[in-house]
DNA sequence: TTAATTCCTATAAATTCGATAGAAATTATA
DNA sequence: TATAATTTCTATCGAATTTATAGGAATTAA
């Protein structure tokens, strides 16, 4: 599972990508309001957003946050990475992490690590591919799948 | 990141496995000393396993742990639900364990529940192809490729 | 009866998670 | 220049989880 924080912090970068049509910058309560995220705790996340260069922000009166790259180039897997750390299941399968399994016999030869390798390369492959444009893109379509409007459906 | 107590449980099957030719139960402190596991915890884990039926055991003196099923009908998914809980990275897409997140707006057109509805869907296939009879081969695999031997290569 | 084992219950240290408190620094604007 | 609204920083905290360990009861072969 991912960690609390791991999840508002893409609620809050998905409202971001959505609401920021202007340039204004948006404060922290009013994300918090329409994400059901505590205050406080977003706070630190959003600034933990900054620092890793996702977010910018404007200080003091007036002051807020906006996206830092378009919604093409933040993806999912740069958000588990900050908040959660390593995505592969096995600390010998992460690339920037790597840990060595201090009961393992030998690596070289463990099929175990080859099952979690796979697993890390084909979850890593998805979640780099979810952007948050991606994802405003799939509600879009869930969407419209949900309320057959009056538009001619293209498909089928 | 699956804990200690997942991966100490697929070693110890792995090794349960390869090691029961015959048909004599193995001891606790036999797996333990062969895989680097701490005797105590390895203990409370087999039981986990023996009440899961996975594994069988006989008490007392030549008392052990051995396979209740053939090593391609347990696969790594079934072993990390068991100690872990849920694969999937987010509560509203568990088959099992289903749960709402308590922050979202409209489950059925979250784009985010829609990319991890599909991470969890491929990790799970992959987690459950990989049998312990899979893991098996893929070692013996590693091992044939690791020391090129006499043996003529069939491939290429 | 003894020795060797699994089984059971209780506990504990260390770490992580989710969150809050309070005040300093910054900035627009009246 | 003063004020109000905001981000930023530091510190802390309780609860849950993880990773074990201790000690003895129950079981069984010899």
């Amino acid at each position: 599972m991912i960690s609390k924080k791991t999840k508002y912090a893409i609620n809050a970068l998905v409202y971001l990508a959505r609401e920021n049509k202007g340039t204004d910058p948006i404060q922290i309560s009013k994300i918090a309001e329409s994400e059901n995220i505590p205050r406080k705790f977003l706070e630190a996340i959003l600034l933990d957003l900054r620092n890793a260069g996702i977010l910018s922000s404007r200080k003091g009166k007036t002051g807020g946050y906006y996206l830092h790259k378009s919604p093409a180039e933040i993806n999912v897997a740069d958000i588990m990475r900050l908040f959660d750390g390593p995505i592969a299941l096995l600390p010998c399968v992460t690339y920037m992490y790597y840990e060595r399994c201090d009961e393992c016999k030998d690596e070289a030869t463990c099929g175990i690590r080859s099952v979690f390798m796979d697993v890390r390369n084909e979850t890593v492959n998805m979640l780099k591919t979810a952007t948050l444009a991606e994802i405003m893109l799939r509600s879009g379509k869930l969407e419209r799948e949900k309320k057959p409007g009056k538009e001619k459906k293209k498909k089928k």
